[in-house]
DNA sequence: GTCCT
DNA sequence: GCGTATGCGC
DNA sequence: AGGACCGCGCATACGC
């Protein structure tokens, strides 16, 4: 019930004591990765991520997407800590937990609540802008000027449906569905049935199901496709309306009664919805999301890498990265020569050969969890 | 809100 | 009508 | 004290 989508899981680090030294030593997030196969230790500290998850959620929706990921990455160290919380001071070694948040363990361990959570949760606005934020399209803007108008809830979105983009009136049609997660089962038959459609437009295409379900968990939020052509190369990328491999998929899905209704549809990316059809009588099938990316060629790897996360993980590579003097994008990795980025693209045939690159020990996706 | 400079 | 800004999602 | 925190594709709104 958090935001719209993104699937994250635990992993460990290391723990260091002096209660003192708060400012210069942090568990730095930068370490981890020495140690980080370890998927999913049991969070000891729910109560504190929970409620603080629940702060990230309002700051978002209050316009405030850098709060949000601050409140993100606390939870994020947090929920890697594995001990039992006693104190802010303790929390507050936790690289991405400050002072404020310090403040407000205590608080959360000391009467078991927190005050601004509560004042929030009782501010009708507020909620009803977190409310309207689920559908998809609908963002904290949005949200903001219905709730003004007097619109509070999903059921009154579908008074005005009308004048909704028709983005939003997709989200609204299938809320429900879209805030189920995809079994894993179900995502490899949809795996197939574009993996055929592909090769029947070209067979020279390549592609893959990246996200959550690349790093081998059992669900996912959504369906996330990467597509690529050794004929569509950066240089290509101008000419990309005639490289029309996406609108040719979509069509063909189309037909098949895979696709049945679109969010956005564009040469390089589109977003959509698709669903199983049910040859059984017994089995009913939910509308997912899924998302097509047509990728350059020299790029490909680098957006498999990219795409596959999770976020956690990129963060980190990107910095291992940069002290070994490269800039890793979802595009390109480039050598940093006196801190400015040399452009000669450097060319991969894997992933592997990025790690390679920033001598870093190679991670199979399911290691990419953190 | 947190970190870095 | 057309170029640009903004909102949104990822 | 003050800025960075990814930035880009697509749909739509806006301004001329």
């Amino acid at each position: 019930m958090a935001g719209k989508r993104k699937d994250k899981d635990n992993s460990s680090s290391d723990d260091s004591s002096s209660e003192d030294d708060i400012k210069k030593k942090k568990l730095k997030t930068n370490t981890p990765l020495i140690k980080v196969s370890v998927t999913s230790n049991d969070n000891k500290n729910k109560q504190l991520t929970d409620i603080l998850t629940e702060l990230s959620v309002f700051e978002k929706n209050k316009g405030q997407v850098h709060r949000f990921t601050a409140y993100r990455k606390a939870v994020l160290s947090i929920k890697a800590y594995p001990h039992e919380i006693k104190s802010g001071l303790e929390a507050q070694k936790l690289d991405g937990v400050g002072a404020k948040i310090a403040k407000k363990i205590d608080e959360i361990l000391k009467t078991g609540d927190l005050k601004k959570l509560k004042s929030q949760n009782q501010d009708e606005t507020l909620t009803a802008i977190n409310q309207l934020s689920r559908v998809t399209g609908i963002g904290p803007q949005k949200a903001k000027s219905l709730v003004e108008e007097g619109i509070k809830t999903i059921d009154d979105l579908k008074k005005i449906k009308n004048t909704l983009t028709h983005h939003q009136q997709i989200g609204l049609k299938y809320f429900s569905e879209f805030e189920q997660r995809v079994p894993r089962k179900e995502i490899e038959v949809f795996e197939k049935l574009v993996s055929n459609s592909l090769f029947s437009i070209d067979p020279n295409i390549i592609s893959q199901v990246c996200g959550s379900y690349r790093r081998g968990l059992e669900s996912s939020g959504d369906i996330d496709i990467l597509i690529s052509h050794p004929n569509f190369t950066l240089e290509m990328k101008d000419k990309k309306k005639t490289f029309n491999i996406i609108e040719k998929l979509v069509e063909s899905l189309k037909k098949k009664h895979i696709l049945i209704d679109d969010l956005s549809l564009g040469p390089l990316k589109y977003m959509g919805v698709c669903k199983l059809v049910s040859t059984e009588i017994s089995e009913q099938h939910i509308a997912r999301r899924i998302d097509f990316k047509l990728i350059p060629y020299e790029s490909y790897y680098f957006g498999l890498l990219h795409n596959t996360g999770s976020d956690e993980f990129n963060r980190q590579m990107r910095g291992i990265a940069l002290k070994q003097g490269f800039t890793l994008s979802e595009y390109s990795i480039n050598k940093l020569s006196k801190g400015v980025k040399n452009e000669t693209p450097i060319l991969v045939n894997s992933e592997k050969e990025i790690f390679d690159i920033i001598g870093m020990e190679y991670y199979p996706p399911n290691k990419r969890n953190l």
